[in-house]
DNA sequence: CCAATACTTAATCATTGACTTAAGTGATCT
DNA sequence: AGATCACTTAAGTCAATGATTAAGTATTGG
């Protein structure tokens, strides 16, 4: 089953949190430090850093340190998974629909 | 700021565990029970039903009462919703990537 | 009517998640 | 060297999640 990967679980984990959205958000620009990634955030640094850390352990970002700063960017690549996954069901589902409009839209035949 | 939606925190969240992905890739065949839901899942009928609560709080899905059977069928757009926050991020990065790999293509000129 | 069926509610519990404050580490400026 | 900066680690609080078992409520078949 494709569907107990812990992967994708990390994956949605991660993208469910306002404050994780608004960082990829802003990381989608480009590039930001943890200082850039806290500024706008009404919340404390080490906070900052664990939502950095659940969006790494998900593969949504790597980071590396310089000197004393550390650079955050965005790895496409987890998202596309997630978005593989959704975009697979919902072509199922709208199958479906479109399958139940052809019924519905095609003349009755055997109502005689 | 879209970001702070709930609506996305709850999609997030919903696909965010193995057994309502499941779930929801059983139902991308078409509406089930309850029951037809939770046989092959190794958890108890109230499990089963909090999950059901969360994917309709997210609103994946719908379910409606017959009798003693309840019948549960996805709702596509909420996929598209939670899909399309993905797709937009997904290409902003990749656009970036473009343009970096378009500069790291061009022929040096300045280094003389 | 009675029992079986298909949920539903309630109460409980262990774990995880999202913070916080306080203290610590190492790099960089003066 | 000493102060400042940019994190980092540690420890603890508190609410939410995902599960359980036990008991309850309507339907429905015999």
């Amino acid at each position: 089953m494709m569907n107990n990967d812990p992967a994708l679980d990390h994956l949605y984990h991660a993208l469910a949190d306002g404050h994780r959205r608004s960082m990829i958000d802003r990381l989608a620009a480009g590039p930001l430090t943890v200082s850039d990634l806290a500024t706008p955030l009404k919340i404390s640094l080490p906070a900052v850093m664990q939502h950095i850390a659940v969006l790494e352990t998900a593969g949504l970002l790597h980071s590396e340190k310089r000197g004393r700063v550390r650079t955050c960017t965005l790895s496409p690549a987890a998202m596309t998974k997630a978005e593989a996954w959704i975009s697979d069901r919902r072509r199922l589902v709208e199958g479906q629909l479109t399958r139940l409009e052809r019924y519905l839209a095609q003349p009755e035949k055997d109502e005689k």
